[in-house]
DNA sequence: TAGGTTAATGCAACAAAGTTGCAAATTATT
DNA sequence: AATAATTTGCAACTTTGTTGCATTAACCTA
């Protein structure tokens, strides 16, 4: 029942690697949304910068993770989640970024309204990033 | 009530200069999202890039403008609408980015409820971005 | 499991995007 | 009109992302 991470790389017919099993469980420890730098910092240097930009990129291709787009030009990376295809629709990620300490919360107990969109718009996906300060953060 | 670059940037309280009045005038015309290059393009290397940025910036600080997130990670800039003040961005409209085309539409009609944090989270900003397909490509 | 093939990595160099300090020029104030 | 306060432009720099290519690691077949 445990997927690992071989697993899904496997199931994307991707070559098992170092990176590419570091990088992906780094998402699946986090639970959450990753920006570039946060991958990084994380993975302590171990890997070199373009090597994280190809795995992400590759990644996104092969359905892996999904990247959320925020009014500040950062891009954040979220694993898909596998309910999303099985019509269950909520794949409505809340993700909490602290300013000050930069950490990505998943909030997952928030939860979003439905929106109404106008008509014509079919909606697939629904991304909403707050930023603030965190509890940690607010002394 | 025909209001003027001029009236615009008194009313923030900025000084009228030339970058200032040409910029908010191209918003103007255009009627739609800008990005970066747009402004440096249009108006024909007639200011640094530099003022571009620090202009472009203290639009948004001062509420006359707007970022919208994109699917491509450019940033775009819009008006806002009048409610929107220094500070108090009353720009709680979602995005939507279609899948198909890339287009990004500000969807100012659909308002979004406030969405309630766990203690201890103090939100300053919130992007909701919603993907799919838009009216155009829904054939 | 050894050996050849394919794919991924790391390096270097580059390109694009955005920032900062400071002197010169422009705008506002009296 | 003269002075004070902003704003601009320049240069140098940082950050972010990309590309080509040699090296290395993963995969596949026998």
């Amino acid at each position: 029942m445990t997927t690992t991470v071989a697993d899904i790389l496997k199931a994307s017919n991707l070559s098992i690697t170092d990176s590419r099993k570091s990088i992906l469980e780094l998402f699946k420890l986090s639970k959450g949304a990753l920006a570039h730098a946060d991958i990084e910092k994380k993975s302590s240097a171990q890997f070199d910068r373009v090597t994280i930009y190809r795995t992400l990129q590759t990644f996104v291709d092969k359905g892996i993770i999904h990247t959320i787009p925020t009014a500040d030009n950062s891009v954040l990376y979220a694993l898909c989640k596998d309910d999303c295809s099985a019509g269950h629709h909520h794949d409505n990620h809340v993700h909490f970024i602290c300013d000050s300490c930069d950490t990505t919360y998943c909030l997952d107990h928030v939860v979003i309204p439905e929106i109404a969109l106008p008509k014509g718009f079919n909606q697939k996906q629904m991304d909403v990033v707050v930023s603030g300060v965190c509890k940690n953060c607010e002394a």
